[in-house]
DNA sequence: ACCCAGGGTGACG
DNA sequence: CGTCACCATGGG
């Protein structure tokens, strides 16, 4: 386990075990982080925040007593890794990807902010989607500073659901903006996130199927990277590839075959899926 | 000019 | 139920 303490304005957080900041902030899942100094910048449930790895120490700043728990929360720190790195270690096909992605950890983000991020996502790539995101920060999140930074946070669902289509075409969000627009207003109109939690998953999903842009993949990133399913297992172009060439000898898989897998790989499916999608990433794997 | 990017929608069979 | 053209946009 680790120890944290808060010195000068600062949280240090030491002793930690399968760790790695830059993984975790590179790796897709969260779209607002950004190199900054020696570490990353991040603005997340609403706070900014300078995040620092040197070893087995993890700094961030500002950061009192009053949100220390938080972060800890959001880095997913109180999670014992050691179960996922097991699987991983004692299978062949999947030990090849510890190399690369070894100390992800998967963020327990905010539900909104996840949610219209990975409607946005959708037939999209990653520099794109998050320069949609900050412009539509800068449009309609509170503004704050850190050092000589300024940076704003998510909107939440009102002031999303006010912009025009045009504002969110501005933001370069294309053909999604009429989804963003529909599903802010269904989150204003007493569609509760939050409620998802008290459900299975299943039900849960369906839920979330229901909004506007969110298919099934969409419905699995919120699953997976907001509301704690850690057996939520995203399916996008790159684990397809992976998935066919790490368990199926390169051929096309059916869903029955898919299932099965994601079935073996157990409650922390959702985690061996980001550490499998950073390993076909980094390798550019299968590009066929 | 063409293809791809953490896909989803709506129409049609 | 399954398939499929289409969707806006920037970068390779």
């Amino acid at each position: 386990m680790f120890l944290a303490e808060i010195k000068e304005g600062k949280a240090v957080i030491s002793g930690l075990e399968i760790f790695d900041l830059e993984r975790s902030c590179r790796c897709g899942q969260a779209f607002r982080w950004q190199r900054y100094k020696r570490g990353f910048f991040g603005v997340a449930r609403g706070c900014g925040v300078y995040a620092e790895q040197d070893g087995d120490v993890l700094t961030l700043e500002p950061c009192g007593e009053d949100r220390l728990a938080m972060w800890i929360d959001y880095f997913d720190l109180k999670r014992d890794y050691s179960a996922v790195v097991g699987m991983f270690e004692s299978d062949e096909r999947l030990r090849i990807c510890l190399p690369e992605s070894c100390g992800i950890r998967v963020f327990n983000q905010e539900p909104f902010e996840t949610l219209i991020s990975f409607i946005v996502s959708a037939n999209n790539n990653i520099k794109r989607i998050s320069g949609s995101l900050e412009a539509m920060s800068r449009l309609c999140g509170k503004r704050n500073r850190y050092d000589d930074r300024v940076f704003y946070s998510f909107p939440d669902p009102e002031s999303i659901a006010s912009l025009s289509i045009e504002q969110l075409l501005d933001c370069g969000t294309g053909y999604r903006a009429p989804y963003i627009k529909e599903t802010a207003k269904a989150v204003c109109d007493g569609f509760s996130l939050e409620a998802l939690r008290d459900t299975d998953i299943a039900d849960a999903r369906r839920k979330l199927l229901s909004l506007k842009g969110v298919g099934p993949k969409v419905a699995d990133c919120v699953l997976l990277f907001s509301l704690g399913f850690s057996d939520a297992f995203p399916m996008d172009v790159w684990m397809n590839r992976a998935v066919r060439h790490l368990f199926f000898n390169g051929e096309i898989p059916s869903a029955d075959s898919i299932n099965d897998v994601v079935e073996k790989l157990g409650p922390l499916a959702g985690i061996a899926q980001q550490y499998i999608f950073y390993f076909a990433r980094e390798n550019k794997f299968g590009k066929d």
